[in-house]
DNA sequence: TGACAAACCTAATGGCATTAGGATATAATG
DNA sequence: CATTATATCCTAATGCCATTAGGTTTGTCA
């Protein structure tokens, strides 16, 4: 109510401008104090720490991502869920690459409040394999086959792992979802044959 | 020559010894230089900065690591020669997690002479890849697919990502890799047919 | 023995997150 | 309208960090 109109959520926004604009590692509470006109120490009166603006950060993130991949795969199923999951994936890293990085950098020793959200993470992917008909260890092998290779990928692209060549790299990421979605294809057809080699 | 025998290998040996037991986080040229017995300003007669140091230690984690993935793969070829790079790689994430973080966390504006050493963590890869009788196209395709998929499945795992379920994390890596590795079996069985779907 | 260079030091700078405690402006109440 | 209370913002300080300037010590070599 006295001098600005700020807040949790205010400081929050200011945060994630800052962030995608200028980059993770040249934040600072002493440049998001400036962006905002105010003193650092002032900061204190709407988050609890650095750490605890990044983790809200964090939840927002995740829960945009989410969002995008859910809108992605509305209506769809198998296949096209899965090229279409994975696109949103991709699409969301690349537009906002500061956040990926964040959401991507959990510390080990990790706040328990940050493991649920990670989790939300996980429910596109399966609502994706849930379309397919294998066991549900399969579906937790593919589950981590997937999520491996969409963050591999993206990560190793963004910090320019992948740009030593002409070779397109759309058609990389599309063959090695590919990979996968063939992969889950064929499974499906050895349990119709009643075949269960590594589908149980 | 006077007080210790000190050189640019002895503090990048403790260095490295300090982020393996300490952690990559909490390292500081304080503990440094603590660890050796000499003020912090005195490390700079041995190093450039803290970010020469971390280079320098990156060089040489990558140097052990491929080099332990060249003696994995030696003598063995395609599948086998392709699950063991690949386990070899999952090892030393393992064995070295402090190091392959630092490997991994390459910014983008980055250092050129960087930029050889991540080259150099391609050899191994493609040293496999060569054993299979694809287009130079697909051997590209294929080596980001399978580096993608094995750093996003250690870097996941690694941080706590996947323990959310009692199902085995071995055999998820060994589907995974399989994915690659069965995928590149049917392609070489499209070439000799004279087909060429995707593998020109 | 004397000169020299390399190793190490002290002291300082400017950046960082964070805290304690004080000032102030707005909103709520009498 | 005056008073009180509360939340916002401040100044000042602490202790961490990397880094630099410039001085002292120590070992080596002529």
């Amino acid at each position: 109510m006295p001098r600005q109109g700020l807040n949790k959520e205010s400081v929050t926004a200011a945060a994630i401008r800052l962030i995608e604009e200028k980059g993770l590692s040249s934040f600072s509470l002493n440049e998001l104090a400036k962006s905002l006109d105010i003193k650092p120490a002032s900061l204190y009166t709407h988050i609890q720490s650095i750490d605890g603006l990044l983790n809200e950060i964090k939840a927002l993130a995740v829960r945009q991502m989410v969002a995008r991949q859910m809108e992605a795969i509305e209506g769809k199923s198998r296949a096209e869920a899965l090229f279409a999951l994975a696109s949103a994936y991709r699409r969301f890293a690349k537009e906002h690459y500061e956040l990926y990085l964040l959401v991507m950098n959990i510390p080990k020793g990790n706040n328990p409040s940050l493991q649920l959200i990670a989790e939300e993470m996980v429910r596109p992917i399966l609502k994706v394999l849930e379309g397919y008909r294998i066991s549900t260890d399969s579906q937790m092998h593919y589950q981590r086959a997937l999520r491996s290779m969409m963050h591999g990928f993206v990560a190793q692209e963004e910090y320019g792992a992948f740009t030593h060549s002409p070779v397109d790299r759309d058609q990389s990421y599309a063959i090695s979802i590919g990979l996968i979605a063939e992969s889950l294809h064929r499974l499906e057809g050895e349990n119709n044959d009643e075949n269960n080699s590594h589908g149980k």
